[in-house]
DNA sequence: GCAAAAGTGTTCATGATACACCCATGA
DNA sequence: TCATGGGTGTATCATGAACACTTTTGC
């Protein structure tokens, strides 16, 4: 059966802009490459997709070989094809977003080695990078920016308790605007989806905040799908 | 060089999800299926990428052969890999929607010759799809839904030349409600973006409405690319 | 006591919604 | 003259934006 498809010399990778929020930076992840093409430039983690998985289920691995981690949140958001974009021949790559808590614990931990080595670096910093990940990364953002104003992704780059002068820097940072703080705060809350932990932060030289917790089920009843954060 | 990538037997496809407006009704464009596998089947307008041309080439080229039109306004919004959905092998398949203006002179000349025949189906009425064609159709409606609240999309689907009434028909058929005659006129003019024409519609055996034209290059110089429709 | 961030309300402007009647035309 | 859709304005409500001072805590 299988040979009745057409065939040309061509594969599918999955490429990925892996977002983590840091003492107030909006970092990715990006891989210095061990191999040619584009041997010691930085470029995003990607690989190639295998016989006997599916898309997500490929992204989802990378990113466990990357960083060790599960069961992190992703979103497949565009498909880069344009004929000359790898040197080596026709690779289609499938373009995933994944956000990710960083801090504390959480250091990466990679268990795959085509890369000499993984980075968490500011993404207004970024350097040249590998293929066409520049524009791969530049819709990864746009998608975000967007996403962020409708779903609550915002707390999955925070850590489960949090203050809301940290969720209001996540949205800061990536929208790329200050916000006003008084108005922030009332519209937040109003949604009714995040719950006063009743609990203050530790260790701080100054006034503890409140620690909130966003509240997934009341949230899902409320909306099914949609808000406007 | 290019015996450098893995490789398996696989290859990528493009399906297209045509819309079209006609007498208030939205409908989109089906093939029946001349071969196996699903001969007979109903089935999204698609075919195989080539190995020189970009995907989005790739689906201006099927379009092409498939209404003989060019320059149709198009969209890449998701792409499908599970590892079955195609009988024959692994296909991934990327998605992109499609809107055309129906009626008048317009009629479909099909150039290639994959299907028995391609209709315009009334999007409330679709018979059963071939392949995962079903999710890939309802993630192209609502990826139009959230469209057009913040694109000038709906112009796509209409003459050049539009009543108010014909515009409003296209939202209330996508977002698949009633919305209110006055506030919608309002809103719209509003916008600036609408050309007066000082022309009536002809032929009709009422009061004839008053025809507009979208101004695209207004539209250019008030919003970047957005606006809430 | 001071530095640093937490926390808190009101006013105003704007946009969204609800709602009903007269007008022009062709048959 | 009647059937059909074209065309119009106002009042109310909800939401978003602007804006500054007091409180708490650790050092």
């Amino acid at each position: 059966m299988k040979e009745v498809l057409p065939q040309f010399n061509s594969t599918f990778s999955i490429d990925c802009v892996v977002f983590g929020f840091d003492e107030g930076e909006l970092k990715i992840l990006l891989i210095e490459r061990n191999e040619e093409p584009f041997k010691d430039w930085w470029a995003l983690p990607g690989n190639i997709v295998e016989e006997n998985e599916s898309l997500d289920q490929s992204a989802s691995r990378i990113l466990h070989e990357l960083t060790g981690l599960s069961n992190i949140y992703m979103e497949q958001y565009y498909t880069f094809g344009d004929v000359n974009r790898h040197p080596q021949g026709r690779v289609v790559s499938i373009a995933y977003y994944a956000l990710l808590r960083l801090g504390g614990d959480k250091a990466l931990k990679p268990i795959s080695s085509y890369a000499k080595k993984a980075n968490w670096i500011n993404v207004k910093d970024l350097p040249k990078l590998a293929f066409d990940h520049q524009k791969i990364f530049d819709k990864g953002l746009e998608k975000i920016k967007r996403r962020i104003k409708h779903q609550p992704i915002a707390f999955e780059l925070l850590p489960e308790k949090f203050t809301l002068t940290q969720l209001q820097n996540v949205y800061e940072v990536i929208l790329n605007k200050k916000l006003d703080k008084r108005n922030f705060r009332k519209k937040m809350l109003s949604f009714g989806v995040l719950k006063d932990l009743e609990e203050k932060q530790q260790g701080v030289s100054f006034r503890a905040a409140t620690l909130y917790k966003f509240d997934k089920r009341r949230y899902a009843k409320l909306f099914g799908k949609e808000i406007s954060f």
